[in-house]
DNA sequence: TGATTTATTGATATTGGATGTCAAAAAAGT
DNA sequence: ACTTTTTTGACATCCAATATCAATAAATCA
């Protein structure tokens, strides 16, 4: 198994920086059950590809060799194991994109698109603030920004 | 806690809160040149009815007597207008509910499905600092609170 | 290694929410 | 009332996503 070190591993790269992550999230799924596929493994390949939050259309566009009911599967898999995550555009479109740490939100670039994550926040204690404040337990949430990135706010 | 069918009520006699609800909603949308309409009041006064977030199926069950197609197309423009709001639940499942002011979130909860609304929460002060930290330079957000509602907490 | 078991695949059919079509009906304007 | 324009509603259609199920391939074990 690939261990995550190897992000930082520096000198040379064996491996394209996709397939450290293929085999990361493979292994992950191995450890759950889930069989090592290679249908499975383009997937998670296409998935890590993508520059930018995608569609369920994109993978399937990116992957006509694979039956596209087992892109929706795969997807879903990912989805359920916590792989990748779900974004929601401000036009309440839904994405999907590998999930990079644990919790966290997106910022989403209006111009260009790219999502970038915002882990280091103390939105959810304020946010828990204000619902124990309302009476309200809060277990979790969803959160999602929009604007725009910092080097299309610069031009 | 609602009778749709007071049609002339008398003329001391308060109007039920729902169809006050319907009327504002309707000359709201006159206003924007949108029409006066039974069906059209009909699918409001359904949405205004609803305790808690609801479906366009659930409208549409509740409104055998108009026709499909107006519901979608009753709820839709209620959801461009501003008058109606999107509620994501935590299982990804898309609902719908009356908005009753302007920017707010929606506290949801898991037992009994009710939606109450966080209004006067510090949220996006606390947000765009950190965005700003990050470099993003953020214009809106979308957030949901998931958890236990007070009179469920409670048990 | 080969056999066995079981998850997985993929072509296809199907689902279910939502929208498009368009003649008829109804609302606003004259 | 008459005209114009929106709106309605039955129906067809679209679309993403899922279900079906025989065939295939991965993991396990002998």
């Amino acid at each position: 198994m690939t261990s995550l070190t190897l992000k930082h591993a520096g000198h040379h790269h064996p491996k394209p920086r996709s397939a450290a992550i293929v085999d990361d999230i493979v292994a992950h799924l191995s450890s759950m059950g889930y069989r090592d596929t290679e249908p499975r493994r383009l997937v998670i390949g296409a998935a890590a590809a993508q520059s930018r939050p995608f569609t369920a259309e994109d993978l399937c566009a990116a992957l006509p060799c694979v039956g596209r009911a087992t892109v929706f599967r795969g997807l879903r898999l990912l989805v359920e194991t916590n792989q990748v995550c779900r974004v929601l555009l401000e036009d309440r479109e839904l994405r999907y994109q590998l999930s990079h740490q644990g919790h966290h939100h997106h910022m989403l670039c209006a111009v260009c698109g790219a999502s970038a994550d915002l882990s280091d926040c103390d939105v959810e204690e304020t946010l828990r603030a204000s619902a124990t404040a309302a009476g309200f337990q809060m277990s979790g949430h969803w959160l999602e920004i929009y604007g725009r990135c910092a080097s299309c706010a610069a031009t």
